[in-house]
DNA sequence: TTGACATAGGTGTCATAACACCTAAATTGC
DNA sequence: GCAATTTAGGTGTTATGACACCTATGTCAA
């Protein structure tokens, strides 16, 4: 059963329009499925965050990537890139090395800790989206991802 | 000009699946226009949360609403509603009151100054939204809300 | 060549979010 | 009527996010 945005959060008032509403429903949905990562990442210890960094930095091996480059490949803006590959240097899943030819550049790379987690949780995460997403047909998502597209690039 | 997410996010290989590209365009597209909306919140002292409670309020009125029901019909989760409402209170933006018939409850309203605040916001915003969905037709709209809805309604 | 500027990274500080736990009032079932 | 449970709200603590500012290195052009 498909409940509306209006229900959904009890409001009384209809949106004022459908600009509005489908304002609401994009932060609404992603705050969804964005908890549903997070609770489903809290038992292996790692932030949504920090899944998408190791993902980033994985998808970079093997050469690595320096800070600013990380924080424009987020999905989310992230202004303390520092402290984050801080912790996630002390957990052991990302490794750092200063550069000798430009000595203002530090490169981040994934560690074997890091990927084995990766490799923990990717299958699982996987089959949680296609589980998330399995009543659209694949038109729709196509449909969906390009009207996304659309709407990110207004601004 | 429309860039495709894994260009947004410099992305070297293709996705995984329809549903992992979906996903991500969701969480993605609501981490920009929740940006725009923060920065344009800011020069008025309030976050897009306490947007989003001072909305609620106001739909409420003239009863006002307990803070497990507030809480309940936000947009994303938010655990220290107490203190969020406690932080309202000191701006001014929020009254609350003890009931008499139950002692458990306290009752949170909108202030004068709040709706004063949300009346000064609201037709700026509401310009934002459309100017930000402006490439989409109400038919695009309406596929895109009804397509969300189901996402949500998976789970 | 050197001084201004740009760029990469880091730090100090404060506000906020997250989590676990707590108290008081109301309700329920015996 | 009262113990057990539920429900509303609140608190203490820690981790994280946000913001302003700082240092070091590299670049470029007068």
């Amino acid at each position: 059963m498909v409940i509306s945005l209006q229900e959904e959060i009890k409001q009384t008032k209809p949106f004022a329009s459908l600009a509005h509403e489908a304002h609401l429903s994009v932060v609404r949905t992603a705050a969804v499925v964005q908890d549903e990562v997070e609770r489903f990442l809290k038992p292996y210890g790692i932030t949504a965050t920090q899944y998408n960094v190791l993902r980033i930095l994985r998808g970079a091996e093997p050469d690595g990537l320096c800070r600013n480059e990380v924080r424009d490949r987020m999905l989310t803006r992230m202004p303390d890139m520092t402290r984050l590959l801080d912790r996630m240097e002390e957990a052991g899943l990302v490794g750092r090395s200063r550069e000798r030819d430009d000595r203002r550049m530090v490169l981040t790379r994934i560690s074997a800790q890091g990927r084995k987690l990766l490799s923990e949780i990717d299958v699982a995460v996987e089959q949680e989206h296609k589980s998330r997403f399995a009543k659209l047909s694949d038109d729709e998502l196509r449909f969906l991802i390009e009207i996304l597209a659309k709407v990110r690039s207004s601004g």
